[in-house]
DNA sequence: AATGAATGAGATTTCATTCAT
DNA sequence: TATGAATGAAATCTCATTCAT
């Protein structure tokens, strides 16, 4: 449980002993449930990475597999927008500046770019995405794009309204922006 | 001359003392040139994004004012690319992650959007972007997404060739991706 | 129970949750019989030298006193040794290094020197001990010979034969060793 | 010079704080120069070590090669209580309780009894060293038993006069004490 | 009585910064 | 100006002990 708490809370300068303090437990009992500092940060990241990906796997669940592409992307977008505007703090946390310790790869990622890459390819065999994109460096762009611009958002102090954002965000989406031309 | 070698080097765990003899020069004669650890990162960002953007002013440049949007987009995207291989340390020093520094907004963005911004007001005024996309997200996602992939595209084992990146980046700028549809 | 079971293991840098867990026992469970851990290291050391001590004293009373001073000499010998070997750890933490605990004296001591101070007086009284030998001095300095002697080599890997243990340390005994020249 | 100062007071409880306050340097400084509590401990313990055993060297120089055993050993030991005496807070951390250092040996090793050994083998093959005795664990009891009733002696509050101390470390030396009977 | 999670005082260690040379 | 040993505030971490169950 403490895990959330600190979550919510900043952890780049913080200490050892401060956390422990705003999770109201003894600097002991902190090292008792995490290595050390970076471990806590690792499972914070971790938890909201899992918290945002199945959000946007119960989406994909609940618009049916009929559904158009537009649909399909718009959901995702709209799911990814939600999720970070009711959990900001572990959205912020995980995938703003100085994620440390995604292994994966690139900013926004930890979050796995798998699952787009695979629906562009098939896309692109299909013959309606741009032969000229790469399916997994547009997949990987995507993700990167998506958590970066919401991070700036959440904290944007003069923020364009949530429509125009997700209107953005999927007019950006590959699969909708790089249909063969003409 | 003690930026460059020290830019070239990782700049967050590290500390003051391992700089200095990293860039072979006492402890003291390092706080002889920067006030602080952070106003050498700040320098060193500064640096990057300085370079950065006076190689895409060069290139705007010599691509005259009549090159049509698309070989403006693509020279710029040459231009970005071309830089961060020729300088892939500052180049992940001021974009890669945990940028405490860069003031001023998102990942990748300490690089000004401003420009793009403007040109894609420009073309959506012309009614040759889509009316749903807010041009100034769109130039910060771009940004973004750009400066992302292009660190993730440095460090990546096995990359997609330059050309596919470069193919990538252009297709998903929005002055080309969001035209109107239809 | 856990005194044995713990006086089998090092107890220096150890600590009482690791002594508690080593004995399979809580560390409340712990706390329930000893004050703290100085009391079992305490207890563990006084279990051990009244082991000793008994042991010594049983053999004293088997050899009838008519025994020569050399059979008596040679007994003592041999049930230190005997009882170092069938209590080897018992024996390390009383005897070995860092006896932190034992308030008597130099190190092997704990075990009393008395007992074999009286006997040296007794001998030089009767001319059969050295004039030049102070009994109080020998008597503390063949303790300690005997138990660091013993503990070397209870842990040396090429150690000599058992016999040839006693032998020596019979002949260092000073009521052997100083018998007056000539 | 931080190691003599340190040396002098006691190491055991004591902690780095401590330590680095005692020697009037700040706590960086000390780990400037040990890498931790234990480094400085076996360096002061080395220290010690030399420091006895070059001024065991000396004295066995200054008395020729032509002196006879008697007047050797009695060198000998002079030489260490000597030291012993000059040096009372080196000697004690070197050779007193808890010496989790000398790697070598029992109690008081550290100090090799390897010189011992071989002067005590030579006078056995000589016949004039009982051949009931072994050379290495005579050796090594001889200096254990110096060792540990300097240690004693150094603290002890009724302590016997030096000489009583000299003479019966001499009368113990297997040397003298264990020559052939008869 | 037995347990072990929780505690926090205190030990250990790091590192940005200073300053005498 | 260059240097790097020295500094100590602050961070990290340990572990003897308590106490609610």
């Amino acid at each position: 449980m403490g895990t959330r708490l600190i979550a919510e809370r900043g952890v780049d300068g913080v200490n050892s002993n401060v956390i422990a303090r705003a999770a109201r437990v003894g600097v002991g009992t902190f090292y008792g449930h995490f290595a050390d500092k970076h471990a806590l940060h690792r499972a914070a990241v971790a938890a909201a990475v899992d918290g945002l990906q199945s959000a946007l796997a119960s989406r994909a669940a609940s618009s049916g597999a009929q559904a158009s592409v537009d649909e399909q992307v718009r959901g995702l977008v709209e799911a990814a927008v939600g999720w970070a505007q009711s959990h900001p703090e572990p959205f912020r946390l995980a995938f703003g500046r100085s994620p440390r310790s995604s292994a994966s790869g690139g900013p926004g990622l930890g979050l796995s770019s798998h699952g787009i890459e695979v629906r562009l390819a098939a896309l692109q065999r299909a013959g309606r995405l741009d032969a000229g994109v790469d399916p997994g460096l547009a997949a990987r762009a995507f993700i990167s794009m998506q958590t970066s611009v919401i991070v700036w958002w959440l904290e944007a102090s003069e923020r364009p309204p949530r429509e125009k954002l997700v209107e953005t965000l999927v007019r950006l989406h590959p699969a909708i922006a790089c249909r063969p031309i003409g």
